[in-house]
DNA sequence: TCCCACGCTGACGTATACGTCAAGCGTCTC
DNA sequence: GAGACGCTTGACGTATACGTCAGCGTGGGA
């Protein structure tokens, strides 16, 4: 049971959307969302969307990368760029070289106001407990 | 002559809208509406808005927060946090304490994540990099 | 004195990232 | 074979974070 499709055949493990959605702790209506977005595009069996390992892997770096408040538009060039790494013509290799320097930076400066901020909350946080601790003493 | 508003008998600086959205980098508009979410609130001369030093590191705080990717409604709460930090009462302290635990747990999170994809986007970078290098050595 | 630059408010528009609802089709089960 | 599910598409709705535009008021310089 499980809808999982594993033919006899022992092929790859595919999953349908109920099950990535359930895997990944989002909505179908969001898996959907993304293949408009075309930052997924799963194979179809019959009209219904079948994922792969890799689709679900895709889906990983998808769901990290709109975590540290990259947008969808940006991840999708992004993922063009991972599907291109492999390709070895020379401009294609400046670009990766130069996009992927650019966002490395971007990323840094992004941890540096991270922990400024965690700073500042440490700050509160411990002066916080501190005055708890006389009122409690 | 700028229109810094230094009275003689001097005060504290202040600024008019046009300066602190110039100073921060943001349009006026964008101020206006941090003020509609009750993220600032100015004092008013004759119905216009004029900021002090706090209001603008109040600012300064807003925008880094958003940078990291925090909600506006959020960064509200959070200015409280900050405003009611001085008082004292049991129930607020422990309120303080939970919601800075929460906030900085998160972002340390958020680092980790970060983390990862630096780590990914590195090894793009280094890998596109070596074979730039090989096809032109 | 007149006009323009500056600021204010309010209404409406836009981009992003989904959620919700409706209607239809295929299949599984009893 | 009739529901009951599950999945699909499409249309529309919603929240967030602003931008844009119109219209009005005010103070200062030519």
């Amino acid at each position: 049971m499980g809808s999982n499709i594993k033919d006899a055949a022992a092929g790859e493990t595919l999953y349908g959307i109920a099950e990535l959605a359930e895997a990944h702790g989002v909505s179908q209506r969001t898996i959907r969302f993304y293949e408009d977005k075309a930052l997924l595009s799963p194979r179809r069996v019959g009209g219904q969307r079948v994922y792969t390992e890799a689709d679900s892997k895709r889906l990983s770096l998808i769901l990290r990368a709109k975590a540290i408040g990259t947008k969808l538009s940006d991840i999708r060039t992004f993922l063009e760029l991972y599907g291109r790494e492999g390709e070895g013509r020379l401009r294609q290799l400046e670009f990766v070289i130069g996009k992927t320097a650019a966002e490395i930076e971007a990323l840094e400066a992004k941890k540096r106001q991270i922990d400024q901020t965690l700073a500042e909350l440490r700050i509160i946080h411990d002066g916080a407990k501190e005055r708890l601790a006389r009122r409690r003493g």
